[in-house]
DNA sequence: CGGTAATTTGACTCTTCTCAAGAGGCGTGG
DNA sequence: CCACGCCTCTTGAGAAGAGTCAAATTACCG
């Protein structure tokens, strides 16, 4: 706890936060940190099924996951929803607004989590003071390209090779970010996971339950054990 | 023909291009125009199957297409090729390398093509003098990023209305540049279309036939009509 | 501990793919 | 200008992957 007036969003400044190595602040100067510390609000916390921003919304400003997972949501106009990305502890979001000024997608806690927020206004004066935050938001943004470019890509391979994919997807991501890659909570649903990668649910099911006979992985309900990434790799060379 | 000294490259300032409209130049002051106009290839040329980039180069510049039309394509590690995009006369290409400086797809002429370069030092340099370009490409990627959410949500819909819901892209986009939206040629051949929509060429065959029965378009090998957009956008509606 | 939601599993269906054969188009060269 | 060959497109028949429906089991929450 820091001093009790600023005890509500001012609690650990991004120098001292445990996610400066991956969130915005990775390669920028001590200065710079702390220009962004001051601008950034901290610590917000949501709970299960609570939306960080709504489709439609003007733009606020980019989010850091600190803890828990978020979904980002996209409602077509006849109502058919998509389920677009899956985030992770550590990782960005809110660039689906970045660029259009007004954000195209719902995000949504899939479980008890706590965010900062960069908000909009900030990201403005901070542009001229911190030229390296610049930077970080382009190659940010360059990643973003990169995901869709490969998800669009994915969504033509078949249904066994988009499931191996997704879970060696979120085991590089959760590595990426210093969490085990080989064991992770996977807090979407059957159902959410099928949305995701355009199967059935009961699809999704199947073929984890494929997977765990073939020994690639284990699976205890939302707990997914990668016993063998290799094996999971050898899904797609087959074909 | 301009003077001779600069007949290769300095044909039509962008101030008097036709395409400043729609191309970057759009909003632009006088002033900002020229100074975009100096930087400028312009009117580079080429043949079908030619190459303007390949995946993995490093990214050198943005383009934009003046005449013809060109297809983006992504490989996977395993050879899998698939279409990411078919660009059309006065759409912005090159985006895939802006932001990570590297090419991540290569982009091929579908037909005899021509198109101008705004090279990548030209674009550092100018950031400065013009600070509306930095302004449009925000834009632009703000449009690219639109579109790839709406193509993955798509990529989830039955093959009938992933058909549908292309032509009517094709349409929107080509009314948007200036062409005719109801009548447009189709540079792709059938087994491109399928690989674009993630569907077999057979697939694509049939349902352009089954649009035709119903006289939502009429087929003439490469040539579309559009003789019922709304009977096109029922194709979504029924489910 | 009960009720609801999520998951698994089986049987069947349907969309879409694959394979195959034939027709149509187009460019090249005779 | 026509003929040949190649590529593309169309159309049909059968197969396969994935979806739907249904029921039983399990997990989770209050």
């Amino acid at each position: 706890m820091t001093s009790p007036s600023s005890s509500r969003t001012q609690k650990v400044a991004c120098s001292d936060c445990n996610l400066n190595r991956i969130c915005i602040p990775c390669g920028m100067q001590p200065e710079a940190v702390t220009n962004l510390s001051d601008v950034v609000r901290r610590n917000r916390t949501l709970r299960k099924g609570e939306v960080i921003y709504h489709a439609g919304e003007r733009f606020t400003g980019i989010f850091a996951l600190k803890s828990g997972t978020a979904k980002l949501v996209h409602a077509d106009r006849l109502g058919h929803e998509t389920i677009i990305a899956l985030l992770l502890p550590g990782e960005l979001l809110g660039f689906d607004g970045l660029f259009s000024g007004r954000y195209r997608c719902s995000l949504i806690a899939l479980e008890t989590s706590s965010y900062c927020e960069l908000p909009a206004h900030g990201l403005e004066r901070l542009r001229q003071k911190v030229p390296a935050l610049q930077q970080i938001l382009l190659q940010r943004t360059g990643e973003q390209f990169d995901q869709c470019i490969e998800r669009i890509a994915f969504s033509q391979r078949p249904a066994e090779e988009r499931l191996a994919a997704f879970l060696l997807d979120l085991s590089r991501r959760y590595r990426l970010r210093g969490f085990a890659a080989d064991q992770f909570h996977l807090s979407l649903t059957r159902q959410e996971i099928g949305n995701h990668l355009g199967l059935a649910l009961e699809t999704v099911s199947r073929l984890l339950g494929k997977f765990e006979v073939a020994e690639n992985i284990r699976v205890q309900g939302k707990l997914i054990h990668i016993l063998d990434a290799e094996g999971l790799q050898r899904v797609f060379s087959q074909h």
